[in-house]
DNA sequence: TGTAGCATGTAAGCCGTTACATGATTGA
DNA sequence: TCAATCATGTAACGGCTTACATGCTACA
């Protein structure tokens, strides 16, 4: 057995296998790129283009993904499929590999560690963009969680992204009481 | 003007300023790294010790870091404090850099994300098994946030302890909101 | 005719980790 | 005297990004 791959790899092979589900033509990198923008983004990462195309050709190469090759002009697009290997491959990595703790890399409360150097108005500039951001990514997401709709296929996906919704529910709602918090120093 | 620093080493200047507050004669890397572990970890990244190293290292090279060298045997511990230099590239820092949205690489949310695969029981499980690593690092947290106190220098540093503990709060909320729902599911 | 979106990749390089190597000090 | 803790670094490497290079298709 090849060495193992990274989370990121498992990632996007579990997309693959969703995507299987709705669409089982298979997806070439563009489409899976586009597909973890609106859903890996909010709670992994969202691979460069180039990293997609990589991974990709690496899971192939452990023949995880079946590809049709459709050749227009002198170029080639593939479309990947999932198949019994990489869901094999995908089950024992769930049921074996240790689950890490999330980490969280938070420019915001970085900088609020520093508040005494930043001063007490800059840092509730920075809270108040904050809350901003905020906010349009919630709308992102409540979109993404509406058009996944309920059916039993995309029930985990659908939990997924309302832990998402509850999330930044919740960090408004700090925010909203550590920008209190400054102003009440403030008097 | 040399190139920029990365966020990692500019959180590193940030906590050598704290530590400046309480503890004039500096900070070795070691300590440096015990700091960042009962702060840093909760909403940033905890360095590697080599990393640590390299970045004293190179935040000494630009000058940012006074170093005192004493000499024991024939080893050298190092104690930087930093210095005015590091205080302007930190505050310019501050006021230019753009703030990105905070990244969330949360390991289970994405393992949830293909229960399909998992199977409910072990997607509970998987939920319980986080409930708890939640309630730990809940507890380490609390613990950061008792030993600070209220003096006003560590008011920050206070303020984002809180956020954090908020934080644990509600991730436990929706924890376990998602728990019921996947029993619920069971009937 | 040109530009936006679809589509695929390579190369260079940074950030950060793990593994390894070494030495000093304290206390059981 | 042995282990734990304090303390410092180098080397190799993996993951991921940015920059770069290229080509097809639809449409304004």
């Amino acid at each position: 057995m090849p060495a193992e791959l990274s989370p990121t790899s498992y990632a996007l092979l579990g997309l693959l296998m969703l995507g299987d589900s709705t669409d089982n033509a298979g997806l070439t990198g563009y489409e899976l790129k586009l597909r973890a923008d609106r859903t890996l983004r909010f709670y992994w990462v969202s691979p460069a283009m180039s990293q997609v195309y990589s991974e990709l050709a690496r899971l192939a190469r452990r023949g995880h993904l079946t590809a049709d090759h459709d050749r227009a002009g002198r170029r080639t697009t593939r479309r990947y499929r999932i198949n019994e290997s990489g869901v094999r491959a995908l089950r024992s990595w769930l049921s074996a590999a240790p689950v890490d703790f999330p980490v969280l890399k938070h420019p915001v409360a970085m900088r609020l560690m520093m508040g005494q150097l930043l001063g007490e108005q800059a840092a509730g500039e920075l809270l108040d963009s904050y809350r901003q951001g905020l906010a349009d990514r919630r709308a992102d997401l409540q979109a993404v969680r509406d058009s996944l709709g309920d059916p039993p296929a995309l029930r985990y996906p659908a939990m997924v992204a309302e832990w998402g919704l509850a999330y930044y529910d919740s960090e408004r709602d700090i925010v909203d009481r550590l920008i209190r918090g400054l102003r009440n120093n403030a008097e």
